[in-house]
DNA sequence: GCCTATAGTATCGACTCAATACTAAATCGC
DNA sequence: GCGATTTAGTATTGAGTCGATACTATAGGC
């Protein structure tokens, strides 16, 4: 038989539940400001990744949404003058985001700083914080163990050792740390 | 002036990162099955509504949409007959909800279940459950008070005391215990 | 019986999202 | 170098979400 693949526990159900009534609650806090929680997470985005990461692939990837999908928000934003786009000089394909003054003030603002702040008043920030990590990396693992990102498709990854450099390996521009070719092939904690 | 109204700890704003990208995660679980995530989250709870609860109205306090969004998405599992409207005897403007077999055998296979047995891998479901019931709980006082629901506008709540049972007050039909008066201005944890 | 509150539906507009199809630029393979 | 493949991003379409608004019908207070 296809057999029930390890049923739950009834306390990691009970979790799940909750995380999604919670999620719901940001999400309905995210809709009462004008802006879809689609384009909040974008906004959110930008403001924490490094300049490698604030394209719109990264973002889709970010995300877990398609391109398609990511560009729609994109233009969006961009009618809302929240979020700029700048041609990339290194890839002529590529689109560098940024965020306006408008975009940085509206952060201020942020729905998700009320729900941080009833998590600090219920005295379980680092409980949760904890299992939530703990939780999420398992639940990328599962997914394919992509997801967390091995270095090699982070976008802090400095690929190396090409041509007269062939001594340096790779580099991972967050860390700014070096990385060796078996290293490169690991999930990285900071991943996009 | 306005002011910061006291800025969350990063562990907090940590936690809601965290937070979001998992419910991410499962909405993506969601999709991938063919039904929208608001569809998943009304058979969920159709699934675990007792008789009173089984209306559109409860469903859209649970969900904290409107009717009207509401209302579409019961038109669309009806539609996939996964959902079965009845009309109640009690009240002719009142709805019956029911899932059909279909739905419920949907429901076997969730996603939730898949991110319900990450949490239990990750050795962390008591600290998860524990700080989002008191993130939860905090949350919902914080933005009004009613969300989690005083007896009186839950659906296991009976009144009574009127006419000739004076002498028993209200009454909760999922503890079935009678309530006092100020018991029945409380929250409920157990709240629709 | 009237008046108001409540249950639910219909419709509209902005948005999400996947799927598909497309353009243009970078990179590889030889 | 040069053609084939990969990758970045956009446009379009269709199903669905969601709030707002307006509506019908029933229930209940007085």
């Amino acid at each position: 038989m296809k057999k029930s693949e390890s049923l739950p526990s009834g306390m990691a159900l009970r979790a799940v539940l909750l995380l999604e009534r919670l999620s719901r609650l940001v999400r309905a806090g995210d809709h009462a400001s004008g802006l879809a929680p689609a384009q909040w997470e974008a906004l959110r985005y930008l403001a924490r990744a490094n300049r490698f990461s604030r394209t719109p692939a990264a973002l889709a990837d970010y995300l877990g949404a398609t391109r398609g999908t990511v560009s729609q928000t994109l233009i969006a934003l961009e009618d809302k003058e929240l979020v700029r786009k700048t041609g990339s000089s290194r890839d002529r394909r590529s689109v560098e985001l940024s965020l306006t003054s408008g975009g940085v003030a509206l952060l201020e603002h942020d729905a998700l700083k009320d729900l941080a702040r009833d998590i600090d008043a219920s005295g379980e920030a680092d409980g949760l914080a904890q299992g939530l990590q703990a939780a999420l990396h398992q639940a990328l693992v599962r997914r394919g163990g992509r997801a967390f990102g091995v270095c090699r498709t982070c976008r802090h990854f400095r690929p190396g050792g090409r041509g007269d450099k062939a001594g340096k390996p790779h580099h991972c521009t967050l860390l700014d740390e070096p990385l060796s070719d078996a290293d490169a092939s690991l999930v990285c904690f900071e991943h996009t």
